[in-house]
DNA sequence: TTTTATAATGAAAATATATTCATTCATTAA
DNA sequence: TTAATGAATGAATATATTTTCATTATAAAA
């Protein structure tokens, strides 16, 4: 008999793992469009025709990084929604960030699969749902800054206003860490907090 | 006799300048690769063949924008070397800026074709210089933080590491400016300038 | 050693995109 | 009218990229 079924998913897996960090990379990086399925089977160290047994398109692999993503700002989301000290949960949300990008890119990436997906000619049903949960994001973190600014723990402004400056912030440092490279220097949270804080 | 040189000048530099400024639109919101030469040409009104009358390639045309891009970003690192009020000029930069940003998608789009720069196979001497400029852009802005320290003007901390930020949030709005369209609000200079401004 | 199940390959076919070029169009003035 | 000049077109060709698929490789167990 040949390999048993659990040793065939383990090799699946490990090549889709493969698939999915080269991709992932690329894809940050360079955006969709710039990046041939060939960078990534090269990147991944496989060949083309593996990629596909494992994709049936281009496109399908975007969507599932996608669906990844979606999964990733779903749980920020939430967290967002629980009540919360607003002060707490912005300097504890910042923080978060600016060590992920003290450790490595995977934040980065992130961010800008996020932002590919607002730019891509797919509509897939994945893509759409990222981008109304982007939206979402920005429209509970408004809320929460202004929860804080009824508590006076945050400077007075347009809520949505400075929800927007926030990620923008976030974004544009995703953006300089990959293109920057060894020359970014993640700012402190202090910093990224000081529009708000009082 | 036909049209006289002049006439035919002139409508060189109308076809000319709709295609310049049909591609800075899609290059900056799709990315270079993501647009194709006939977008370009059916955004700009005209056939790709009188397209490649005007450009060799895609990229020669790519080039000619880093150029216009490389101008602009001269005048600014000019500006930061003169010596006035650090505070004054950040405050003044920043202003222009947030006004670009209410008028229209101008200043978005020249920092997103920066940022392709930064991530695009072409390495011409075109690409290069424009990153070599946007390094010196950041250095500048180092310097003149630091100076504004010196002067008790702003918040003490890492200048480059200041710099980098104020940048990264710049980028972050022009990429939210052009995904988000409507949506999207401008936020107003002490924003953009409190991790700055003591 | 052979059989079996499925992973893995890579060259070929299909498709998309960039580029060329023979042709037509528009305008001016002799 | 017609000749002259260069802009403008778009279908044809070249090139690049994606996708398929017949073939080979691998490891386990009979």
């Amino acid at each position: 008999m040949p390999r048993t079924k659990e040793q065939f998913e383990a090799m699946r897996m490990a090549t889709r793992d493969k698939i999915h960090s080269a991709a992932i990379k690329l894809f940050a990086k360079k955006g969709f469009a710039a990046t041939s399925v060939q960078d990534i089977a090269n990147s991944a160290g496989i060949s083309t025709g593996l990629l596909y047994r494992h994709y049936k398109t281009k496109d399908d692999l975007f969507n599932d990084l996608v669906t990844y993503a979606a999964i990733g700002l779903e749980k920020i989301i939430e967290t967002f929604k629980t009540d919360s000290s607003p002060i707490e949960m912005m300097g504890q949300f910042t923080s978060e960030i600016i060590n992920d990008f003290k450790k490595d890119d995977e934040f980065a990436n992130f961010l800008m699969i996020m932002n590919q997906a607002s730019t891509v000619d797919n509509q897939s049903t994945q893509v759409v749902h990222l981008n109304m949960q982007s939206i979402a994001m920005v429209e509970q973190t408004a809320k929460l800054i202004g929860r804080g600014q009824d508590l006076g723990q945050f400077k007075e402004g347009d809520p949505m206003e400075m929800a927007i400056y926030f990620f923008a912030s976030i974004q544009g440092l995703s953006m300089l860490k990959l293109t920057m490279n060894e020359r970014f220097i993640a700012p402190s949270p202090e910093i990224v907090t000081a529009f708000l804080m009082k």
